[in-house]
DNA sequence: CCATAAATACTCCGTTTGGGTGATGTTTTA
DNA sequence: TAAAACATCACCCAAACGGAGTATTTATGG
């Protein structure tokens, strides 16, 4: 056993089994990390996470964006909450800038895309146990653009996913149950107008049901 | 101006806008009864009592079930939760238990059908601020009934709303904003029998959308 | 002044939902 | 033991929804 160099003890959030199962593999070649933890799922996670808890524990969480049930930011904003000290790496196939503000917002101090090479992967991992923030390049690119035009919104924080006034209102009553039809009655507007703000609220919270808006609504206080 | 008997200030709830006229009508002409708030909604009703906090507080308030949005079970939830001193009588014309425990559940001590002759409601209304709980013959008779067989629930309240486990567990992932596929793949159940729980769980939650579903069991902690 | 965002309205299309109804077997419990 | 819940599966139908477009108007700000 070696004492001087303890392993960092890293977890894997990934649903798709294939690229799960390699990753895996492919960090067991890496002897300074231990893989101790991999879910398919946010809920799997939880659960793992909560039935481990009293060993070593977990150091930094590759985090899949894209998970069924709950996604990847979600997960993120509930493990910040209630296990702060764990540091989390998103590693996904989204470069877009929603996703990227959102991850920031959430918690996540690391940003990967999937084809990062696995040794820059277990370089970033590392590098955020030394207190960094692993990012790769082309997001990088992208956040520093997002400092510059979306400072103020970035030190506010104020509008959670930037909904426009118009569609927080429906949101709200999306909230309450409402159909379309019935909200377009309410803010006097057209049900196809109505649906269109629909889309964009999905599109920015990134769900695509009623039920997932309303419960990430109802999670992060919008309402 | 009269000292000595104070007016009861009565606010009614009620979406049916001919129903809503005539009974204001009629409380009109009970003088010891002001009618200080008539709203057609929970949402109006609320933004009316936030608008008239100043003047002289309510009483008593006569609330609909069925209501559009927020129904008033859950209005009342949310109205004893921030003005426990209001007295709200249930106005309606369901006479389901279900609907009956939920209301004495949420805090309704009061609960009137809708064909209560108007001097009973206004004595109901004034026994309510004696300290009494007006309710109708029939309805009394059903909570009889309810405090002998339901006696532990009623006592406990454990689980709200009666969902039986598999009703829950089905429940958990709507709220994750799964479809009954999805859903149906998770618990190895056909897509049908899903759909047989959802609408039992709607039944008993007396929804009928997932976002309200998930809306209200959020709001309760069902999760 | 022009780019951009926001709000508005509409179409097409396939999927999902929700309501109604019905059936069968098991478990609980009154 | 008989009635009541629970769980399971199935089908029909209409309404609602979600995704992907297109397009106009109006602010707003750089």
């Amino acid at each position: 056993m070696d004492l001087e160099v303890p392993r960092i003890n890293v977890a894997i959030v990934e649903d798709h089994d294939i690229f799960r199962k390699r990753l895996s593999e492919l960090l067991y070649f890496y002897k300074d990390l231990k893989l101790s933890l991999v879910a398919d799922s946010a809920e799997d996670f939880f659960e793992k996470l909560s039935r481990t808890q009293n060993d070593e524990p977990l150091d930094v969480v590759l985090m899949d964006i894209e998970l069924p049930g709950i996604n990847g930011i979600e997960a993120t904003f509930e493990l910040k909450r209630t296990h702060p000290e764990i540091d989390i790496i998103m590693f996904t196939v989204f470069e877009d800038d929603e996703r990227i503000f959102d991850s920031i917002q959430v918690g996540a101090t690391g940003y990967l895309l999937k084809d990062t090479p696995i040794d820059d992967v277990v370089n970033a991992i590392k590098e955020m146990k030394e207190g960094g923030s692993p990012i790769s390049p082309s997001i990088a690119r992208r956040v520093f653009e997002m400092m510059r035009n979306h400072k103020e919104k970035a030190e506010t924080g104020e509008v959670p996913f930037d909904l426009s006034p118009a569609e927080i209102k429906i949101l709200e009553q999306v909230i309450e149950g409402k159909t379309n039809k019935e909200i377009a009655e309410d803010v006097f507007l057209s049900p196809w107008t109505v649906k269109t703000h629909i889309k964009n609220i999905y599109k920015k919270m990134h769900v695509n049901s009623r039920a997932a808006a309303v419960r990430l609504a109802l999670k992060r206080n919008i309402v």
